[in-house]
RNA sequence: GGGGGAGUGUCCCGAGCGGCAAAGGGGGCGGACUGUAAAUCCGCUGGCUAUGCCUUCGUAGGUUCGAGUCCUACCUCCCCCA
């Protein structure tokens, strides 16, 4: 927190002192406006992907704070800009989604929210309106003369989305550099219709906040505001949230509660202190307590930067299991119940199944081929005891207890494979 | 419209005299060391019913015993001139 200034407000407060502010176009005046509890403020979402992953988790938790201290949040689902494409921080044209494909991004993406604020019609619950409500039945010519007139291209050009695509000589069409226009538009009618007067997002989304400051001084709106948060990298450089799996997802059905928490416990030292600022709701004396921890004892924070970030996803009963599942496979290194499982015809068995296809088939490995090289290096186990025959087959006698066989890649996944 | 250049292993970047499943790097995965961390070191990084077979170098043809490599057309992108 800059030492010059000091948030009166819950809101600002909260936000600087977890590490979520990167710019804001005026703090001493949104503090002011967030000091008298009215505050409404929203954060755009694309409807790109079938799933929020946690890069979005920011912008989502930006958001439960301000409903916690007494602001009204604005979740807008981007169905209607999502058809153009945002060129923001992206070096290539994004691919144009077809509406059905946006739809479909859309139920899903909406699940996610009602995990980190209530809505509602009161006060300060959270509404999820949908840009495409005004949108798409823009009239092209009122657009350009009533909102159009207010850009200047001048400007447009020299914002660092733009300027980034021409200094290198990268297609930017049209459509995209539309976006921006969009953007700023949905802020001032988000401000008519809901008297919102700021708009927070990523870093990357400054340009086209501002944009929109600046649209809503022309059209006559009240002061609006920006915030943005920081991009959210790993201590050791790397982006956040991308593994060679995949995302990681906010869906369950996308990325499983176990796996989500495992992808928490798994945070780099260094970096535990922020996430536990960012991603729980934590008191702040308690993540102070917690990140001083080194050594081993750590991973007591760890687990606690798991716990509360799965419980805030997916609940309390879920984060528990998950967090037993983790103590069963790792500090018993027993076949927990809970871990994943698959199940295939307890023929199979008898039939003798191959090692080979029994891992391709449970998805821990891609192929027969890549399962071939992992056993030869020495990564593949079944039933905790290192398979070094690519013949090798799994009979009844491979069934453990409960009716099982454990199968594991390296020492962290683990699943079981069930004869049914 | 004219001239020049480029598209390589479906993660990315990038070498590639006509014998190539194709150098190298990043990323990723696995192993060792640890603490389910980081850093470091080592291995792997087209598919399969596998000592062999099949499919890969923008697309489609052609030359050749043999084509990523040569020829033709087409597609896409970039640069210069008009």
């Amino acid at each position: 927190m800059p030492e010059t200034f000091r948030p009166k407000s819950d809101f600002l407060a909260a936000l600087y002192e977890r590490g979520f502010v990167h710019q804001c176009s005026d703090p001493a005046g949104l503090d002011a406006k967030a000091a008298d509890g009215s505050l409404v403020a929203y954060i755009g979402f694309d409807c790109t992907a079938p799933s929020l992953h946690v890069g979005s988790l920011v912008p989502i938790m930006m958001l439960h704070w301000l409903q916690k201290t007494g602001g009204k949040p604005i979740a807008l689902m981007g169905g209607g800009t999502t058809m153009v494409g945002d060129p923001s921080g992206k070096d290539e044209t994004r691919k144009l989604l077809t509406v059905a494909q946006i739809d479909a991004n859309k139920a899903g993406i909406r699940k996610v929210f009602s995990r980190f604020m209530t809505f509602g019609e009161g006060k300060t619950d959270a509404i999820m309106p949908d840009n495409a409500e005004w949108l798409v039945k823009l009239n092209y010519l009122e657009f350009l003369r009533d909102v159009g007139r207010h850009f200047s291209v001048n400007r447009m050009l020299a914002m660092d989305s733009v300027k980034l695509r021409l200094d290198r000589d990268q297609e930017l069409s049209f459509i995209e550099f539309n976006y921006m226009c969009l953007q700023a538009y949905d802020f001032v009618e988000l401000h008519r219709r809901y008297g919102c007067v700021l708009q927070m997002g990523g870093s990357d989304q400054w340009g086209n906040i501002v944009t929109g400051l600046d649209l809503g001084r022309r059209l006559g709106t009240a002061q609006l505001y920006a915030l943005t948060s920081p991009l959210i990298t790993l201590a050791s450089g790397a982006k956040m949230g991308k593994t060679a799996a995949g995302a990681v997802w906010l869906d369950a059905d996308l990325l499983s509660p176990y796996d989500y928490w495992q992808f928490w416990r798994n945070t780099e030292d260094a970096d535990v202190g922020r996430f536990l600022r960012l991603f729980t709701t934590l008191p702040i004396a308690e993540i102070v307590r917690l990140e001083r921890l080194s050594g081993v004892e750590i991973n007591e924070a760890k687990k606690m930067l798991a716990n509360e970030a799965t419980r805030l996803l997916h609940g309390e009963a879920a984060a528990a299991e998950a967090a037993e599942t983790a103590r069963r496979t790792f500090e018993e290194g027993e076949a927990a119940e809970t871990l994943p499982t698959f199940e295939t015809p307890a023929a199979d068995f008898d039939a003798g199944l191959g090692v080979l296809n029994a891992f391709v088939r449970v998805g821990l490995v891609a192929s027969t081929g890549e399962a071939r090289r992992q056993i030869r290096g020495g990564g593949l186990k079944v039933n905790d005891e290192i398979v070094t025959d690519e013949r090798a087959t799994l009979g009844r006698d491979a069934l453990l207890a409960n009716g099982a066989v454990k199968l594991s890649l390296g020492r962290k996944k683990h699943v079981l494979l069930r004869a049914v």
